[in-house]
RNA sequence: GCCCAAGUGGCGGAAUGGUAGACGCAGGGGAUUCAAAAUCCCCCGCCGCGAGGCGUGCCGGUUCGAGUCCGGCCUUGGGUACCA
């Protein structure tokens, strides 16, 4: 008797399938293509356990459409620019490109012992002038097509080392480096109209049938369409230029209830203001303290400053309301103005609590209610409410209709228009840094901005960098940056900011489809190979990434880079829980965190201690893996303890994939454990002798017919765990049958196909073994027999009142009234019922049977 | 703050509105063994001797029947436009 060991067995097939060339993706007239896509991992140095559950069910899905006949599309590439290789350089003093294709080469070759399916010769990496190249292409044929622009915008602005920060970057409003407060600071930057295209990225969410619920409303809720009034204030005593302000507001049914007007401290008037008025001047400033993220906005201290002008009520021209500057207004959304009703805001609220201002209520509960509010009373939209200062029409209405009678009331008596917005912003994606695809444009004294000429792509960024000093080397780069004027040829400037990331990972499922092409894409391998049939990824990219990429496969289809039908790239959608893990933190020397990794710790109960030292360290419960966090578990030492089979069907069976899971390896050894179970069952089955005889042939076959059914399912709709536990029980019932060989050699193969998406070496080996002819990997997927699927008898619980009293089997086509007898004379029934006549007797033929009384 | 999810035994989890806890881990008992490892078999939600009762985060509702649907909360996680 031999054992298994996957070390071999893995070895060899990985050779195999290398040799046969499988993986390789070629176009096909004779069969129908599919393209399944992870998105791509970020070269951070080491794969983690989130990668091998990402790639693992690609492999799952990429394996079974091979087995089903398709074409298979299935490639890997990197999503190489980004923030932490110039950290790497800050820290280590390593050039951020050096960094990042020596993790490159490190990734891969944890990446290949795991055995996916992948075709290797259309690796990219997204930092490649060879990549990048073609994306400063495109960026010039958007400019070209209208669908970039400069305009102003706030980033978070360290005021010590005079840098750009990331929202990363910022912790408690301070500089992560520098510990200085952050300041919004405003900047020249490209951005894309993704904001032109907000209707129809909203509609067309509704032909994405096969992404998940929750991704499609999340998008809806992020563009954030809203119809409402936008008017204009009159001014008593604002500065020449600001008769009116401008104002927009989802809520004109509230218009009487209005008492005060609040401005954004970016707004036009507040910095009128401020340039004359100190006291403005201090109060803006102190708005523009802390980040530039939504979430610090929202729920830093409602602050507000009396700019003593005043308004007209359109509706009652004797109230005068009070103009604020408010630190909670953002000038991207609306006009930037709104006025506040406090009685039915709980901000605004606040705010009219705080300063004094009067709380007017325009609806209430019911006709008699209080109308001195203690809190802000927000109802549904839906619901019916008493409007006591509504505008003309019904007094008892729902939100919905009193906003529709309001905007046709106000456009009726010439005050403002109802208008559709939405709060997608436009997408900027200038960064100021260096390790990023750079902005192929000109700054030229003469011209103005000009676009590179397309013969000079790529626009290369420089190798000799330092980074000793904070902030974007490219800036400081003269002899980089230095360079004839496209367009008159004098010396002008290049443009040293770089690319968002996003606008790199925004194309490279195009890039996939013909990655060597000297073109972006080539139309004919777009045309074949698009769409990308299943997309798998993080549900942490829910809105950005896949919101950018579907509105940049719009962009390259105006730019004549994809055909139209590719301009909702991504057919089907899923999105795979994270991989969790506790944070282990402690305070450095400097005050500063120190994050370690969960190998440096030892857990005693509840409690964390340094393995070195002994110190206990805060334990931060189950967040999302991250680099910067140190808490990633590294699949490293599973393989090598229990090779890839085992890793894979222990990340498969371990827990639902859409379901975030706490990485615990306590399970892995109970995965191998049973794939050495499955692999002398091989054996034992290879070994017996064929003499024909048996029993329970058609029983194991029945199962086995039951098992393809179940797993095929299983795999089409992501159930791989409730998969995986079919297979043990199929497994197990091998194991104890006593069926013919014939019968136990075709229920093995079975097995091994089934298995052959998830564990696909030790699949190989007992095919092979068994005598299967070629490669696992291509035999033809199995199909159940439905003939085979049905039971001659069910059991049926019985339930009187709901609740269950008994069972009886019954044959499964016997008729209800049948049933229901059978039901109502069982013993426990008769007891229960103790002569009483059931009401009504429910019979779910198959399921269950309910008695009523 | 706002948007989106999730919550089921000691643990990971299963369950088209129809027997809650499949399958696995941990635990307990047994077989085998000189002994151990390995392997195999049985038990395993809570309370109760039992009959039985209770039980899917909390409160309420719809239904013959709710883990599942509806309303309101709580907790945790993700996103919040420069982490990717």
């Amino acid at each position: 008797m031999t054992r298994y060991t996957p070390s071999e067995i893995e070895a060899r097939w990985q050779d195999a399938w290398a040799k046969s060339d499988i993986f390789k993706a070629v176009r096909s007239a004779d069969k129908p293509k599919y393209y399944v896509l992870e998105m791509f991992p970020y070269p951070s140095g080491r794969i983690h356990m989130g990668h091998v559950r990402n790639y693992t069910m690609g492999d799952v899905i990429a394996r079974y459409k091979l087995a089903k006949g398709f074409n298979v599309l299935h490639p890997m590439g990197w999503d190489a620019f980004g923030l932490a290789a110039e950290n790497a350089a800050m820290q280590k003093g390593i050039h951020p490109g050096v960094w990042t294709y020596q993790n490159i080469e490190d990734m891969k070759a944890q990446m290949k012992p795991l055995g996916f399916s992948l075709d290797w010769s259309r690796e990219i990496a997204t930092c490649h002038p060879d990549y990048y190249r073609h994306q400063q292409a495109m960026f010039i044929d958007m400019i070209e097509a209208g669908l970039i622009y400069r305009k102003n915008a706030i980033v978070n602005w360290d005021p010590v080392d005079m840098t750009v920060l990331a929202n990363e970057q910022v912790e408690q409003g301070r500089g992560w480096r520098s510990g200085a407060l952050v300041e919004r600071r405003e900047l020249t930057q490209w951005f894309f109209k993704i904001s032109d295209y907000s209707e129809e990225l909203l509609s067309a969410l509704d032909t994405l049938e096969n992404w998940p619920a929750k991704v499609r409303l999340m998008q809806e809720n992020w563009i954030g369409k809203s119809r409402g009034l936008q008017f204009g204030f009159s001014t008593t005593n604002a500065p020449e230029g600001f008769d009116r302000i401008e104002v927009y507001t989802t809520r004109p049914d509230t218009l009487l209830g209005a008492s005060f007007v609040g401005i954004s401290p970016d707004h036009p008037l507040a910095k009128l203001l401020e340039r004359d008025d100190p006291a403005v001047a201090e109060f803006t400033a102190e708005c523009r303290k802390g980040g530039t993220t939504e979430e610090a906005i929202e729920t830093a201290e409602k602050l507000g400053f009396d700019t003593g002008i005043r308004v007209r009520h359109p509706f009652d021209t004797a109230q005068e309301l009070p103009v604020y500057i408010a630190n909670f207004i953002l000038m991207d959304y609306g006009t930037g103005a709104i006025f506040g009703c406090p009685a039915h805001d709980q901000r605004d609220f606040e705010f009219a609590t705080k300063y004094g201002l009067p709380i007017i209520a325009t609806y209430l509960p019911g006709e008699d209610s209080d109308d001195r509010l203690d809190a802000a009373y927000v109802p549904p939209k839906t619901e019916k409410v008493f409007y006591n200062r509504g505008f003309a029409g019904e007094q008892w209405q729902t939100g919905l209709e009193a906003i529709d009678a309001a905007v046709t009331f106000c456009e009726s008596q010439g005050v403002g228009q109802g208008v559709t917005k939405y709060r997608l912003r436009d997408w900027g994606l200038s960064r100021q840094r260096y390790w990023g695809c750079p902005i192929p444009v000109v700054h030229c004294d003469a011209c103005g901005v000009v676009p590179e000429k397309k013969e000079n792509l790529p626009v290369q960024l420089p190798e000799d960098v330092t980074f000793d000093i904070p902030g974007n080397p490219l800036d400081r780069h003269t002899e980089w940056r230095t360079t004839p004027c496209p367009s008159c040829g004098k010396s002008a400037l290049r443009e040293p900011d770089t690319m968002d990331t996003f606008v790199d990972s925004s194309w490279y499922y195009a890039r996939f489809t013909a990655p060597h092409a000297d073109t972006p894409t080539v139309m004919e391998d777009a045309q074949y190979w698009m769409n990308v049939d299943q997309y798998i990824g993080g549900v942490e990219h829910a809105i950005l990434h896949l919101l950018y990429a579907r509105f940049f496969a719009r962009a390259m289809h105006m730019t004549g880079h994809l055909p139209e039908s590719a301009i909702e790239p991504f057919d089907a959608l899923f999105t795979q829980g994270m991989v969790t893990h506790a944070i282990y933190r402690s305070t450095g020397p400097d005050g500063r965190p120190v994050f370690h990794y969960p190998e440096e710790v030892e857990l005693k109960g509840d409690r964390a201690f340094l393995k070195d030292g002994g110190a206990e360290v805060e334990v931060i419960p189950s967040a999302k893996m991250s680099k910067s966090k140190n808490n990633v578990v590294d699949p490293l030492h599973i393989i090598s303890a229990f090779g890839a089979d085992t890793a894979r069907w222990f990340v498969l069976s371990d827990s639902p994939p859409e379901r975030d899971v706490e990485w615990t390896a306590s399970g892995a050894e109970a995965a191998f454990k049973h794939l050495s179970r499955v692999w002398t069952l091989s054996d034992r089955i290879a070994a017996m002798a064929d003499d024909g005889t048996g029993e329970g042939d058609d029983d194991l076959l029945r199962q086995m017919h039951k098992t393809i059914h179940d797993v095929t399912m299983g795999v089409e709709s992501f159930g791989f765990n409730a998969a995986i536990a079919k297979l043990y029980g199929f497994t197990a019932t091998l194991q104890k049958s006593k069926a013919s060989k014939g019968a136990q050699r075709a229920a093995i193969m079975t097995l091994a196909q089934l298995m052959s998406p998830m564990t696909p070496h030790l699949a190989e080996d007992i095919w092979a073994a068994q005598g299967g002819e070629g490669l696992i990997a291509t035999a033809p997927w199995p199909a159940a027999d439905e003939a085979m699927l049905k039971d001659d008898t069910v059991t049926l619980p019985i339930q009187v009142n709901g609740k269950r009293r008994a069972e009886i089997d019954v044959p499964a086509d016997m008729p209800k009234e049948d049933v229901e007898k059978a039901a109502l004379a069982h013993e426990a029934v008769i007891r229960i019922l103790d002569g009483a006549s059931p009401k009504k007797v429910i019979v779910v033929p198959g399921r269950i049977v309910n008695v009523v009384v």
